[in-house]
DNA sequence: CGGCGTATTTACAACGTTGTACCAACGATG
DNA sequence: CATCGTTGGTACAACGTTGTAAATACGCCG
């Protein structure tokens, strides 16, 4: 609890110079500043952020907000964003939405300008109006999703074209009753992944059956293994699934050993993003892989910027993918 | 960037009027209620949390500090932690520390007593003398890890009991030859879950080789699938082991099943932890269900409650657990 | 030795908020 | 009518820090 104060009494110099040694500034008196030293050490001094910031006018916090943390991708995501905010000495906050509206709204408008000097979002139900006009009055950097038409700049990977490859190596297999998983009009990935799904087999003038686009309303195990349920039930079951995410991904191989179809060879499956856990499940499971760091690295950096000032133009940046191909789709 | 003063001087009246209107105090003339009302939705005002804190004492967060929230297990529980701080009107920081204990000591070290309320830390190789004297100068709640024999609260549950009942399970089914997969002399939980296994066997007078106890530095999936490796290339391998987490155990399913080894007929395998994705595995894993969210909630209380000044015995909280049968131990 | 430029230090204000103490107006009471 | 209590409102200081500007000390030149 000592202060500035504390120190500068105990050292028998002004409150400023105390704060000059603190921050490395100016010129102290060798004598001086050695006398700050020992009195620092000797009341343990450790600076009051809050005071600092709000002279300084900045907060040292920048706020992640991500639907559930328990989300194996939002984990490693959430992952990825400390490490990089901590290269420009920031520490993050971290809220949860649930992918529900009205939290992400609520957390939107909690971010007073005061609280935090930054926000990197995962909106899952924003609405292009939530963020018209921006909300939180500090910067902001989209992650994921593309759709709303608002300007705020923009982390992701190319849905389109990752969906476009992902089904292209569906179709090299020789597999060619292609389904997906995640349909979902409220979000803008599904969208775009579903398009490059359909450019993929247009290429090839191959056609699906409508009811091979299954819908998912949230992305967990269990709609990955309803959904392939209601696929093998069809007259005629696919032979190969996109799924994406990993986690529908997963419940959907579960799903289909649990009716004795083998994978891949009765059903290919595919993912999107790449969790950890992936690369280890029986069978490991061939799926899109974002550079999660280098999406956590480029959002922080694009609010560091931003935060400086920067006011260049709104920004969509690209992050590198790859399609790691694994026993999922190799029998 | 509207403040009490911007808002004061539209409404005509004081600075202190406004912050009476704003924190619901004290008696306020309907008609000056009003204007104030009006003034602060016409300015869009938002206290700035930090000047607020700095005059309260308070700073409205709470540290939480994991090895990695990529692990699922720190990202379920970071979850519970941020649902529960919701509910004491706190927001969650998040550190990571690599499991290292060099980034813990920093860590601690950082979160000065003006940066946080409190402080939820996850030790994994931090020594006793690193918390003798509170370096946070914070409430401080330490999760698992109950062997650092400091006068900090805990909150976990008991990893001997919960060791115990695993192994009476794998007990119970048959097996004689009976692994472990994780041993670490520098982390007290698994020389507890260690002792529970030891327990269990000599309950029914069982004796397994000293080899049967794998160690594992990291608990990530690659330990757990080498140390299965060594042990399926024992002369008598295992007919079941007993993974402290639920990734060491999946990496050993891997790596038996890589080895045409069926589970569980041919090697039963329990975890810990029961992460989310244990229930949708092949085969879906056994192991030890701690209930997170209480854990969560018990830890968020205790630090709520010594921030208002309690200063009662420090406690152990032990969480309840169960043990999820599923069918890596049912064939 | 006076004066001047540089080195070092300091007092003061300010960041935006809230607690304290005080003031004003009012009606009610003796 | 003087006093008092209640209700409503304000001025001021303070939380701990740092920027600004002004003050002091130092060394050197003429």
């Amino acid at each position: 609890m000592a202060t500035l104060k504390d120190v500068a009494e105990l050292a028998g110099v002004s409150v400023k110079t105390v704060s000059n040694v603190v921050n490395g500034y100016s010129f102290v008196k060798p004598e001086n500043e050695r006398k700050v030293r020992e009195a620092l050490a000797a009341t343990g001094y450790k600076p009051n952020v809050g005071a600092r910031n709000l002279r300084r006018g900045r907060t040292g916090f920048i706020a992640l907000m991500v639907p559930e943390l328990s989300i194996p991708y939002f984990g490693e995501l959430a992952g990825g964003v400390i490490t990089a905010a901590h290269t420009h000495d920031w520490s993050v906050l971290i809220e949860q939405t649930q992918g529900m509206r009205d939290p992400e709204v609520a957390t939107l408008a909690s971010l007073g300008p005061h609280m935090v000097d930054g926000a990197i979002i995962s909106p899952e139900a924003l609405l292009t109006d939530d963020l018209t006009h921006n909300p939180t009055g500090v910067p902001m950097v989209l992650l994921g999703e593309h759709a709303l038409d608002v300007p705020i700049d923009h982390v992701g990977i190319d849905n389109v074209q990752a969906a476009r490859i992902a089904v292209r190596h569906l179709i090299s297999m020789g597999r060619n009753r292609i389904a997906v998983i995640g349909q979902n009009p409220d979000r803008g990935t599904a969208t775009q992944r579903l398009a490059g799904y359909h450019d993929a087999l247009n290429e090839v003038g191959l056609t699906c059956p409508p009811e091979y686009v299954a819908p998912a309303v949230r992305y967990h195990h269990r709609d990955g293994a309803e959904a392939m349920a209601r696929l093998l039930a069809l007259p005629e079951a696919p032979d190969a699934v996109f799924c994406f995410n990993d986690m529908l991904a997963h419940g959907a191989v579960r799903a289909a050993a649990e009716r004795g179809y083998h994978v891949p060879q009765d059903i290919a499956v595919v993912g999107f993003d790449n969790t950890e856990h992936s690369k280890y499940s029986l069978p490991s499971l061939t799926t899109i892989a974002p550079d999660k760091a280098a999406l956590a690295k480029a959002a922080v950096n694009l609010i560091h910027e931003r935060s400086n000032g920067d006011s260049s133009p709104v920004q969509d940046v690209q992050i590198p993918f790859t399609l790691e191909v694994r026993e999922s789709t190799t029998g």
